[in-house]
DNA sequence: GATGAATGAGCGTTCATTCAT
DNA sequence: AATGAATGAACGCTCATTCAT
């Protein structure tokens, strides 16, 4: 009872609670009971934090995808080496996924259940963390150090290779989250690298 | 009524409709009576042809986690240049999830939804599925072909960039389907091709 | 179980409890739960028969004015003398205010319970019938039988005094229907005849 | 600080809020949420004033009766010409609904949300306003200036046309209060007066 | 006096499912 | 095979009310 902001927690146990049970079964499957219920509190209390379900997905999902725009921009610098900024992408993005995963496949698969008005607001924050990864590509091609066919099909394809490790990956299990990013950066940069793919 | 089955198109038709719906908007957001509208008949019409909503859901995977297995073992043989198998494998799956993309998300997406029993079945057949990739990487690898890490990641890392084409593609856009098959063969090629990476 | 049609009989019942319910305590108050509990089925069973509690209440407000002007128009001939025509208004309107109280009272208090779409057509049924009344004004006023100062004015002032009966009659008290209705036509007709006022 | 009630505005905007939305769209559809916001105040804050819904109720009600019986007294003395008072009830009863219709048409439309506590305490207020009319009927008749076949259905009926002026009066239409007040009372006279009557 | 947060009950509505017809 | 009507449970949400701050 000494903390400054006793029951501002509300809230937050509320997203936090949302947010494991979004990913965890599917938005359109968790009821408001459970939400309440994990929480501590009534159904009906929710409703003084947020105006309604969908208001409490949308708050979800943008909440993130700012996040993860801020926390790109920290982890990878605009300029410099397209190669190291793609390897800094690549680990970011795998890191993020696997701290973060619930997250992170709430705002790519729970797009479907947002209406009109966020889905709007969210594509557009999509479409802005995709534009980081294409402008790396770009400049990389630009400088002939990227062998890449096609920037946004080569873009979406890693994006999507990159995301799909939530599939399968389990703490404690035979790889370290550190170890599996560094496999995949090894992949990626490995598939690009003009380095080695012109000598052919 | 001389062909051989002259009313079973009901039941047909109750499964190309769920199949859309579910993919589009998920199992738990698609109710019987939707699936019935889209049919033509009413809400118990099809408790005639299926016991349950999950019925038809396990009935749905099942079936495509069934042909999904025999057209890949048509498509790729099971012996030879395991190169020339990764490549095919690749083709394969992409074609395929371009080409079916509603059963494939399905079998991927809705493993949440099925009950035990289900769960059970369908999670054999999946592994099955991983498991054929898993052979023709392990094969490359034992004759020096393929620079692979880890296989077992590497084989899940590669499916879900493969199924990830789905959450791009749309036909009628820039690129072909064969197109857009070549481009990932090419990208996997290259990422695993001991030829080209070992020179470094 | 003789006769004809056993279970047309549940949209009926539900249309009986809820006109005696909505007029009793008013549409706002009166809850899908209790209608269907006084029908003998559960909440859900009333959604098979109207699509929801507006469309109830539309389906009841507007059934109820088309068989109005129905029985009005039986009732009262279309010409001949207004005196005449009046007192005859005046009794179908007593008589079928008291004999369809419920009725009655819900097409002109629940007015502000409809939805715009509801509102519209409701609001033309009820004018089609002042209409009736205003025509017999007209017709007296013309052939100068009838003192009025204003007829959209002594309209409306009618009706409501004769709607107003609802309000205090009880069957089983001093006066049967008949003689109120006979009350209330012995008052019209003595503040509009001119044949009396017009002595003065 | 200086006036003796300086911030008692609060209970008072909440009576006002609560008569016109109560009026509009009938207590059991009106909620405390509503009442507050419109004053500007949250929810709970309506607790420091009232009770209950109920009692929020009630006091309006109470409170207008006592208003209405005591502006009557005022406007209409106990004694005299019995046509005169008469004609003064009518135009008091017309100006008084078209000046606060809200809080008449509660007295009347709302007796059926009470609790019987309260009920009881109105029904005795309203008996006596109408007792009021009835009293003057009465001497009228004693005297043999009006022609009356029932004085309580002339009084209850009398009571309802008047009543239901509000419901079609607006202010800035083609007649003015006072011109509505006046063409009431010469339909109420001329439809009792003897003087006339008696002649046919 | 007022607020923010909570409660328990209830709302209208939809759900998957059953079954007599 | 299909329907229409019913059910029991659950849904998202709002209600009047309480109370510590």
């Amino acid at each position: 009872m000494i903390s400054g902001h006793p029951k501002a927690s509300t809230k937050q146990a509320i997203e936090r609670a949302a947010l494991s049970l979004f990913a965890e079964r599917g938005y359109p499957a968790v009821s408001m009971r459970e939400i309440a219920e994990r929480v501590g509190i009534r159904q009906g209390g929710i409703y003084n934090h947020f105006g309604s379900k969908q208001a409490l997905l949308v708050h979800l999902m943008e909440g993130h995808m700012r996040a993860l725009l801020v926390a790109l921009d920290a982890s990878v610098p605009k300029g410099g080496d397209p190669r190291q900024r793609l390897a800094q992408f690549v680990r970011f993005h795998v890191l993020y996924h696997l701290t973060q995963p619930d997250d992170v496949f709430i705002a790519y698969m729970e797009l479907r259940s947002l209406e009109p008005d966020g889905l709007t607001r969210l594509k557009e924050l999509r479409r802005a963390y995709e534009e980081r990864l294409r402008r790396i590509l770009e400049a990389g091609q630009r400088l002939g150090v990227f062998a890449i066919t096609d920037v946004p099909v080569q873009a979406m394809g890693l994006i999507a290779m990159l995301t799909g490790v939530t599939t399968w990956y389990h703490d404690g299990g035979r790889l370290t989250r550190e170890e599996v990013a560094d496999i995949y950066a090894e992949m990626v940069m490995r598939s690009l690298d003009v380095e080695e793919t012109e000598k052919s």
